[in-house]
Order: C-alpha cells, then sequence, then structure tokens
DNA sequence: GGACGGACTGGAAGCGCTCCCAGTTTCAGG
DNA sequence: CCTGAAACTGGGAGCGCTTCCAGTCCGTCC
C-alpha cells in the first residue's frame, strides 16, 4: 500500500510527486499560469482529484501577501442598529456576491472602541484583502483608519464630510424627494418631517431631499423633528411636533422604524391615517408591511447595496478604478397615504 | 538615520534585532511562553512598541496551524431568512462574546450549493478554527459535514434527528408551553396553532409545547395549520384556520412573523383582537411592537444565543468539554391576550 | 573547588506555498 | 544540419513565524 496517511491533510508535494512534475508545476497548473503543457497540466490535475487536495490558505497568503478575505465593518456601537433586518440584508447581498469568488467575508462590528481596535488589528496584520465599511458618523475617528489603510476601502453610504474614493450609496435626497412629492400630489400642504441624526449623512441626505420638494411646491419646510431612526425615537418625535404644529396634515418619517412609532402616537391621538394625516417612510423593510395601515415607504435595494459594494471592492483588488455608484430609490405606494387630492 | 524601511511593516526580525535578543527569544516574549529573562522580555516589548510590530497572521497560523477564526453557518437558502433581524441579533452577540478575544468572525450563507461547497472549503483548508452551525433543516447535508469536520462544531438550535455533542438553544418547548398556558388562563378554550416548517427542530419542539400545555388542560389540540415562519404564511395559515374552524377563539403562531400575518387576516375578518380571538407570537422581535395590537410573544434571547454558542466554541477550543445550554424564555404580555377570564 | 541541575538562549528546521530564474527541450527557419 | 528563439521545466530561495533542542551560563551544594 502507498496511499497517503491518513493523518495529513495532502500538500503540493504530495500532488506533485503523484503527478510525477515538479512543485512548481504543479503550483502553475493548479493556478493556471501560463507555462505548463497540456499532459503535465491533466496529471496534476488528476492528482489534485485524487488526492482530494486544498491549498492552504495561510501558506498561500503567506507567499502571495494577499489573504482571500473581505471585511464588512459596521461603525456601531448601538445594539439597536441591529434590530432591524438593514444590515442582515446588505450581509445576504454581500454574501450572494461572494459566493463565485475565493473570497470570505469576515464581519466587524466597530462601533465600540475594543471593535475599531479590532479592526484596526485586522487592517494592519493584513487579515484581510479589503474593507467595506458602512454607516460611518460624521466625525468618525473611523474616517482616518480608512484614510491610513493600505488596503482599499468601499463605503456604503458617504461620509458627513469629504468624498472617498469608491463608495455605493443609496439615492436619498432623491427618495425623500419621491416622497414628499407623494404627500404633495395627495393634497397635503402642512407636511412635517421626522429626520434621522443629522450626523449620518444619509440623515442629512433625506432631510434635504424633502426641503427641496417642500421648495419646489413653495411649502413651508419648517415642521421638523429630529429622531433616532429607532421606532421610540419617532414615536417621541411624532409626539413633538404634534404638540408643536396640531395643524399638520402628513409626515415624511426617514426610516420606517420611525415611521412605525409616528403611525402609533397618531392613532393614540385620534388621528386617522391616512384619512387626517398622511404618513410615508423610508426604507421598505419587513416592518413597512406589518404596520396597520401598510406603510407607503421608499424602496431602497439593500442586498444590492451590499453586492454592489463587493463588486466594487473586487474590481478594485483587481486593478480597475470604478467610479462610485448611486443606487435608486422608488416610491411603494401602501395604506399610510390617500393616492387621490381629496380637497 | 537607520530607522526602520517605511514601506515594509516590521518583522519579529526587526523586534530581535532592536531588542537585542534573537528571534526565538522575542517570539517566546511575545507570545507570553516561559524562558524568557525580565529584561530581555522588557526590551522586546519596548522594541514591539517602538516599531509598532503587529505580527503577522498568515505566518503565524502557517505555523501553528491556528488560524484564530471562528466561522457562523447559516444553513438556508431563502433571502427571507435574513429578512427579519433574527440572524442581525445572533451575529450582533457573537461579535460581542469575540471582542475581547483575537478571533474574527467568518460568516457563511450555506443554503444554496454554492455556500456549502464554501464552507466545506473553509472547514476542509482549515481557513477557521471551529464552526458555529445554525438552522439546519432535518435531512440537511451539511449534517455530515460537521460530523466529519476535523474542527469542533457548536450547534444553535438542534437538529431534528441526533443530539450533538455541543449546542447552545432556546427552551422552546418551555415557551410554547407557557404561550399556550397563557392563552387557556385568559379563558380561552378552541385554541388553534401555526406551526412553523417541522423539518426544523425549533417548529416541531414549539409545535410539542402547545401540545403538552392543550393535553395538561385537557384541551383539544387538533386546531393545526403549518406554515414558514413568515408573515404571508402566516396569513395563508390563519385563513385557512379560520375556514376549518371558525370557531376558534385564540392562535398560538409560532413566530412574530406568522403572528403578524394572522393579526392581518384576522382583521380583515372582522374578528377583534384580542376581544374575538387572542394571539401570542415567538421571538419578541421588533415586529412585535409593530403590530397592531402590540403582540404578547414569548421572548427568546437571541444575542445571548449568539454569546453562548461562541464562548461554548471558545471553551471547546480551549481544551474544555461544556455541556449543552438552554437557554430560558418568558412569556411578553402585550394587547394582542386578555389579561383575565372574562367567562 | 568541582560537579551538577536548572534557567535561559539562539541556531536551525520546518509550516506549505509562490515565483524567480537558470537550464533544458522543442522546433521552425535558414 | 545548425542556430536561435520560444516554450516549458524544476531547483531553490524565500514569505514570517513557532518550536525543538543542543548548548551556555549561572548558582548551589557537597
Amino acid at each position: 500500500m502507498d496511499t497517503a496517511p491518513p493523518d495529513r491533510s495532502p500538500t503540493l508535494d504530495d500532488v506533485a510527486e503523484r503527478a510525477g512534475v515538479s512543485r512548481s508545476v504543479a503550483s502553475r497548473a493548479i493556478n493556471n499560469v501560463g507555462n505548463v503543457s497540456a499532459p503535465k497540466r491533466a496529471a496534476v490535475q488528476r492528482a489534485v482529484r485524487e488526492l482530494g487536495y486544498i491549498p492552504n490558505p495561510s501558506a498561500r497568503a503567506l507567499a502571495t501577501n494577499r489573504i482571500g478575505a473581505v471585511v464588512l465593518a459596521v461603525a456601531t456601537d448601538q445594539p439597536g442598529i441591529f434590530a432591524d433586518a438593514f444590515f442582515a440584508q446588505v450581509i445576504y447581498g454581500i454574501s450572494v456576491a461572494l459566493e463565485p469568488t475565493d473570497f470570505t467575508l469576515t464581519l466587524v462590528l466597530a462601533g465600540r472602541p475594543e471593535g475599531r481596535a479590532k479592526l484596526q488589528q485586522i487592517v494592519r496584520s493584513r487579515r484581510a484583502d479589503g474593507i467595506m465599511l458602512m454607516n460611518l458618523h460624521g466625525d468618525d475617528p473611523l474616517t482616518k483608519l480608512a484614510e491610513q489603510a493600505t488596503v482599499p476601502v468601499v463605503y456604503g453610504g458617504r461620509p458627513l464630510r469629504g468624498e472617498p474614493r469608491w463608495y455605493v450609496d443609496t439615492d436619498n435626497r432623491g427618495g425623500a424627494r419621491l416622497a414628499t412629492e407623494h404627500l404633495v400630489e395627495a393634497g397635503h400642504r402642512r407636511i412635517a418631517t421626522i429626520t434621522g441624526p443629522l450626523s449620518l449623512e444619509v440623515a442629512e441626505a433625506r432631510y434635504r431631499g424633502f426641503r427641496d420638494a417642500m421648495a419646489v411646491a413653495e411649502l413651508p419646510a419648517g415642521r421638523v423633528e429630529h429622531a433616532d431612526f429607532s421606532e421610540a425615537g419617532g414615536a417621541a418625535a411624532m409626539t413633538r411636533l404634534l404638540q408643536a404644529y396640531p395643524d399638520l396634515d402628513a409626515v415624511f418619517a426617514a426610516s420606517d422604524n420611525m415611521a412605525a412609532g409616528a403611525l402609533r402616537v397618531l392613532r393614540a391621538h385620534g388621528r386617522a391615517v391616512p384619512g387626517d394625516v398622511g404618513v410615508v417612510g423610508f426604507d421598505d423593510l419587513q416592518t413597512a408591511q406589518h404596520t396597520d395601515p401598510q406603510l407607503t415607504t421608499v424602496h431602497q435595494p439593500v442586498p444590492a447595496l451590499g453586492a454592489e459594494m463587493t463588486r466594487m471592492l473586487l474590481s478594485v483588488l483587481d486593478g480597475a478604478r470604478p467610479t462610485p455608484l448611486i443606487l435608486p430609490t422608488r416610491l411603494v405606494v401602501r395604506g399610510s397615504t390617500r393616492t387621490t387630492d381629496r380637497r
């Protein structure tokens, strides 16, 4: 018997020996780089199959300085951000885009200092070939880390200041504008908005889109409360809005969660939706379909966001120099807004 | 000037040279293994600091055959499973538990064949030191993979058949029992249930808990429809239930999403909740608070599930032999059930 | 004072792979 | 039949780290 010892997984040398070629030829055959004659290539492939050979990634990484991993870093310290499906959907998109490749996804929650340190460690020690960075707040120290990184960084959403070289974003401004225009068309005039935290570019952009539409419609855009994208925050903001502007007849909430909170408060105050007050959200997460009435909202392609970030990063790693990408949004009309002008 | 060339990150040799010791001593000092005198240890630490030395993980992995990564594999092919926050919460728990360690989290969606192949690749090539495996269906081929794996596998939830050596689960049966008992105590007698797919142990366990409680209360447990844990599936099942058992006065749905769907159908059929029909869900995800009325449900500690899986895996990697862990559930009473017996 | 044991040390051998480069073979063209 | 270029091959030098082990140094005890 000359079967390989079963307690050790086969190495490239084993493959080479079995195929009757040198290690270099085996390596070249396996990696599909040139200069291997057809018969030897076939012999190597056969040996690989017979031995069940799998290259050792550590050894390969050591030799090539390429790891075969990308990291998704989410810059948040609040568990709440993981309370809805947004990031799950992003991750899903990334995973699908990564499937046909040999890359692996590493996940880092870079909110709290420990997580940041970890990300820094990963980046500095080259445990990943590239970074996807999401949810940066205005003055986030991660921006610096990203700038100094020796591996490419693709942003998901833009940071508040500066324009990174590579990013994928959603058309937040356009979407917010769409939502507001929809309310205007339905005959609403005293439209309020609940924004997200303005230290987030996405919140800022949606607020700007709201003001764009209001300006075009020549309506006052002063009915504003700020919240934190959460249901509770939305509810609190709605309460404040009702107190400050009891005459409001519509609300554009910059997230579905906040819209859900607003809906709850409106019902508690006896305001009918959409009869008395129209409500539009943003995101089109599952939540939007669970509210009563179901939420008219702006759909953004969340898995596509993850997938496109991944594709962009991979193309950069591949030497390409892609341009930033803005994904489209669209309005999904459900039950929380009237579709016809009643006045 | 004899500063290190800036284009190359410092290696262990650089550290050793600067500290005036040999590479071996430097290595031992850095890894805190014995036989290094105090002054040399201090010298090494100083050199590490001054040079900003970070060990190269690939080289270390190659030499030690330990990678410093664990993988979370989610055995699903439906994007829907990522539509709610469940897995996001698990991931959050894992990340937090991993933070104080040097381990990194790799995520694999092992639903579709490509993903499975990838997981297999990762396991066989030792790209990870251990696996956390979730959401196994009854006859999932991954079970085999897990059995053959040379690295430890911790299950999140039990597989339908067999009892793995290491797992963390939620007390699904007890929770379902709690939920059903609650309905019984509120005076309901014609209680139906909407189960999850019974190829999932979790669905099976919750169904069993329901029957447990019904048996104790000496009530018939035949009002049953099966669904897929989703909102739409829950709605469809509710429709079927109403048709088959128009007299039902309560529903235990095995997930919040299905309960939300049930709620929607009940309202459409003019059944008041909780007046005419009491509804209890399971999970206590965010959804449960967004429905109208808010959902009485069984709370399960999802981040803790992730965290405990992680801790268990790490302890196994550390040589310990922990026993399986069942996390407690508790009933959260909200608006979808009456709290007092009205009859 | 010499021998012995324990604490340290550092040279060197890998871990498994890639890739440079020198050498060999092949073959077309003159 | 010879020459030179092109195609292919395989030896070997790393990549940066851990760890075995033989050796050195020291203090101590008889």
